[in-house]
DNA sequence: TTCCTTGTTTATAATTATTCTAAAGAAGAT
DNA sequence: ATCTTCTTTAGAATAATTATAAACAAGGAA
């Protein structure tokens, strides 16, 4: 549980100025047990159901990508027609429920380290992610 | 190097009628020596400098779409404005070069054996895809 | 062949996620 | 209080993809 005071000071060490927007972005993001996947639909729409404020769609596109920018969320590689957003942004892997369209977090110790025996000249490796598609 | 009657008979076993333009777009994306991996856009464009002959973007889409679900193509995950496929329909991974926005296969070997070692109740893996993102 | 059915192509419109714009508002500094 | 810079916002613009529906082509039967 962060209070809003403490999301305040981040914001600010972050050289972001900390709004109302986005103190609620970040209550609604921040404050919660388990990490959480999501796209911009759905975290607009919980803004209003969880705080009662409602802001605007920009903003929420806004708020993540600075977000996104500064390292507090993780973009997930998947092929859906909206792109997830994740709140935790250890290196860590995922499952994809293609029928629900739900990601389900993997910890690296249940995939097991992977070594790429490959490389590229002049080209250094980023990220490494696994993901596990899921059908019935 | 496939002949054109070949893909025609292809295309008949598939329950797909051989029309000029599926010949020409089979041409494109499997006469060739490498694996390919494309967006609509690349290969519309293909079609035209490589044919000669126009093919509408909705046939484009409509094609890829045929032959993804008849597994002759591959949808890579990745998040891009467009939609990569594949025509190495095999079980492997890929680099992702974030300048260029380009892939490259990563074969089974380079990477290793990834055992899962968690499971969700009632669902069953369908894929394991590793990406593997390059920066400079 | 000719006819008929069904599948395919196409131009075009519709949809939808995301980004852009520019004006109004809020934060922080002086 | 004033000024500057950043932020929010509604709405417009963009761009990938999908839907529509009419023209067209493939394949089978007669
Ligand atoms: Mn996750
Ligand atoms: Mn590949
Ligand atoms: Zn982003
Ligand atoms: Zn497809």
């Amino acid at each position: 549980m962060t209070s809003k005071q403490e999301f305040v000071e981040k914001l600010r060490n972050s050289s972001l100025r900390p709004t109302k927007q986005r103190i609620n972005i970040c209550e609604v993001l921040f404050n919660r047990d388990k990490t959480f996947h999501f796209t911009i639909n759905d975290l607009f729409n919980l803004i209003k159901d969880k705080t009662g404020e409602k802001v605007s769609l920009a903003t929420v596109y806004n708020t993540v990508h600075a977000f996104h920018k500064k390292g507090y969320l993780k973009e997930i590689p998947i092929n859906s027609n909206q792109t997830y957003f994740d709140t935790n942004v250890t290196d860590h892997h995922h499952f994809f429920d293609v029928k629900e369209e739900k990601l389900i977090d993997l910890k690296n110790e249940d995939v097991g380290p992977i070594e790429i025996q490959k490389s590229i000249p002049g080209k250094k490796i980023k990220s490494v992610e696994v993901l596990v598609k899921l059908e019935d």
